[in-house]
DNA sequence: AGAGTCTTCCAAAGCGCTTTGGTGATTTTG
DNA sequence: CAAAATCACCAAAGCGCTTTGGAAGACTCT
C-alpha cells in the first residue's frame, strides 16, 4: 500500500493525503480525519526509502563504533544503549552503528553525514581537543558530546557528569577521615573524563597541602587485571598509599583481589571508593565490603541525550548548552579512618 | 556530486556511468577505468537514499534492541558487536538497532521488514519455539539467529555453540574427580543455551547413575549478585554439593563471594567451572582461585554471524544451515577432588 | 552484399515520497 | 458589491539512483 493507492482509494491528490498525514495546515480537519482513518485501516506507512529521499530526513541517529581486532567497545556502552534505546523506542528513532577503524572514524564521519545516513550523531568518551569533535562541528550535523572535550575556540553541546566534583568530593572525604597518602587508579589518562577526575583529587588533597604523587597514580583501560595490577604496584611500595580512589567497579574488583591477596583489609589498611556507572549485573553494595562509590547512572544519561538528539533534530534545542550533572557519593564499609 | 554531473562531465549517460561503477558487462573497459576514476578524482559517491529508493538494498543489517525501564541488555552484546562490527566495517555495512518493547518485539521485525529497512537480522538470545525465528522466517528476510531455537516444523540458519557438548564434559569431568552432588547455577532457563546446558550436566551424570536434583539447579539472570544468592542457597543445603558448573563469569563472582562468605574454599570444599564468553574486562585466570571455564569467544561469533548475514544478502548463502561450535574445557585451579 | 550477432551506449521510465506553484470556490473586507 | 483574502485542494516537478527497452555501429557468416 503506497501513497498513489491510497489517494486514489480516497479520491484525493498525493499532496493532500501526504499533507494530511504531516499535519500540514492547509487540509480541512474533515478530510484529515477521513485520510488518517483510511491510512490506519489499510496499515499505510510511508515508505521510509523514500521520504528520506525526498525530505533528507531519516529518523536515525549515528554512531561510529571503533573497532578493530585489538580494540574492545568500553563495556559501558551497553547500559549507555539501554537509557538510549528506551528514549528511541517510544519516539520512533533508530539507532545506526557505522564500525570504523578505531584510527581513522573521521572517514567514517563524513561518509555518514555526506551520505545523510543518518539525521544526528553522538560522540562519546572524548579527549581534549578532539578531532571528532571538531570535525562533526564543521560538518555542521546536528550533535552532541558525551562527556566533554577541552580546548576549542567555539562551543559545542554535551551532555557529562561532574567528574571533577566526584573525585573532589571523595578525596575530601578521605582526607576528613585522616588519610594522608590516597593513591588514584584512573581510566586512560588521554580522556577527559580521566583528566577532570584526577584534577578533582588534586584539588581535595591540595586544600589540605597534599599532594598526589606520580608514583600515587596510575592510568590504565578499566578490566579488573589492571585494577589488580594497579593496586598491587601501588600498595607494594614504600609509601604505600592507605586510601585509592578508583575510577572503576571492574576495576575495583582487581583492587580487593590484590588488597587480599596481600594480606591486608578493607577498611582497616586501606580505605577505597569506587566511580559506579550503575551496572545491573555487578553493585558496590554486594563487594565483599560493600563498596563506598561516587555513583552517576549511564543509563540515564543515554536517556538524556537520546532526548537531546531528538530536541536538536526537530529543532527545538539549538545553540551549544553544556550539561554537568552532579555526582551522587554513597559511603559504604570501604572506607575509615587512616590506619595509625 | 551526483550522477547526474558526474556523467555529464564525462559527456557519457547516467545509464552508462551507473554501470561502469556498478560492474555490468556491458561496458567497454577503456569507459569504465575512465569513468571509475573520474569518480574517485571527484569523490564521487552514490547517495544511498537513492539507491536504495531504487533498488531496495539499504547496506545494512538490523536488530532489534528489546528495551523498557526494567530490561537490561545483556552485557555479552557489546563483546559480540565488537566482533559484528570487526567484520562489517571492512564490508561498508552498517549495523541498525531498533529498540523495541521488550514484550513486543514483533511490531518491530513487522515494521523493519515492510519498511525494508535492512537487508538482514540476527536474533540472539532464542527461546524454544521462539516467536521471533517463525516471523522473521515467514517474512522472509535473510537472518541468521545466534543461539537455536526449537520444536519448529522448519529448518532456518543459525550458528551456535555446543552448550550441552561443554556442560557435559565439565560434569564428567567433575564426576570423574569424584563428585557425586553436582549443581548447576544456570542463565535464564527459558533460553535454548540454558536448556541445554542443563541437559548436558544431566546427561554426565546419568553416565555415572547420578541424577541433577531440582535443588541443585538454579535459573537465573546472570548477575553477581543472583550468583552468590544461588550459591548461598546451594551451599547451605544439608547436600549441599561439592562442585558447581555455573553458566557465567560474572556469577562466578557471586558464587566465590558466597564460598568466601561461608568460610568454604575453592577448590577444597568446593569444584567451580564457569562458562566463559570471553571478556577482555575479566578473565578466569585472574580469580583468587584460576577459575576452570569452558570457553567461547562470543566475538568470533559476532565476527561469524556477520559474515554469514553478508554471503545470505548477496545470494553466496542460501539454505538453513545450522553450525555448531565446539567449546573448549579449559581446567585451572579451581577443580580437585571431591573432599571426602 | 545482406542477414544476423555482438558490443557499447542511451533515453526514459520507474522507485514513493514531499513540495512548489498554482486554481477554483468561499468568505471577508472596504 | 467588487476586490481581496482565505480555504481546500491538485498537477507536476523534483529527490538521485537503477533498469528496461531499444539503437547505432562493428563484426561475423553465408
Amino acid at each position: 500500500m503506497n501513497l498513489k493507492q491510497l489517494s486514489h482509494m480516497l479520491a484525493l491528490s498525493q499532496t493532500t493525503v501526504s499533507r494530511a498525514l504531516n499535519g500540514y495546515p492547509e487540509v480541512n480537519e474533515e478530510t484529515r480525519r477521513r485520510v488518517v482513518d483510511a491510512a490506519k485501516r489499510h496499515g499505510y506507512r510511508p515508505n521510509p526509502s523514500a521520504r528520506r529521499l525526498a525530505t533528507g530526513k531519516t529518523g536515525m541517529i549515528g554512531y561510529v563504533l571503533p573497532t578493530g581486532t585489538t580494540v574492545d567497545i568500553d563495556p559501558h556502552f551497553v547500559e549507555f544503549l539501554s537509557g538510549l534505546g528506551d528514549y528511541a523506542r517510544s519516539h520512533e528513532l533508530d539507532l545506526v552503528l557505522s564500525p570504523a577503524d578505531a584510527d581513522d572514524q573521521e572517514t567514517t564521519y563524513r561518509r555518514i553525514v555526506a551520505n545523510r545516513q543518518v539525521d544526528a550523531v553522538y560522540i562519546s568518551s572524548p579527549r581534549p581537543a578532539d578531532r571528532r569533535v571538531a570535525l562533526v562541528n564543521t560538518l555542521g550535523i546536528p550533535f552532541i558530546v558525551h562527556g566533554r572535550s577541552e580546548g576549542f575556540d567555539f562551543h559545542y553541546p554535551f551532555t557529562d557528569i561532574d567528574n571533577e566534583g566526584a573525585f573532589h568530593e571523595a578525596a575530601r572525604l578521605l582526607v576528613q577521615l585522616g588519610h594522608r597518602r590516597l593513591a588514584l587508579i584512573n581510566g586512560d589518562d588521554r580522556e577527559t573524563f580521566a583528566i577532570h577526575r584526577e584534577r578533582g583529587v588534586r584539588r581535595a588533597l591540595a586544600a589540605s597541602g597534599l599532594v598526589l604523587g606520580d608514583q600515587h597514580v596510575c592510568s590504565l583501560t578499566m578490566t579488573e587485571e589492571n585494577g589488580y595490577r594497579a593496586a598491587r604496584r601501588l600498595l607494594e611500595q614504600s609509601d604505600a598509599p592507605t586510601a585509592i580512589a578508583c575510577s572503576s567497579l571492574i576495576m575495583a574488583l582487581g583492587v580487593v583481589r590484590a588488597v587480599r591477596d596481600l594480606g591486608l583489609t578493607i577498611p582497616g589498611d586501606l580505605s577505597l571508593i569506587a566511580h559506579d556507572d550503575v551496572f545491573p549485573w555487578l553493585k558496590p553494595e554486594n563487594f565483599s565490603v560493600p563498596l563506598s562509590t561516587t555513583r552517576s547512572s549511564i543509563r540515564l544519561a543515554g536517556a538524556r541525550i537520546a532526548e537531546r538528539l531528538a530536541a536538536r533534530i526537530s529543532g527545538l534545542e539549538e545553540g551549544a548548552r553544556g550539561e554537568v550533572w552532579p555526582v551522587d557519593l554513597v559511603v559504604r564499609g570501604s572506607v575509615a579512618g587512616a590506619p595509625a
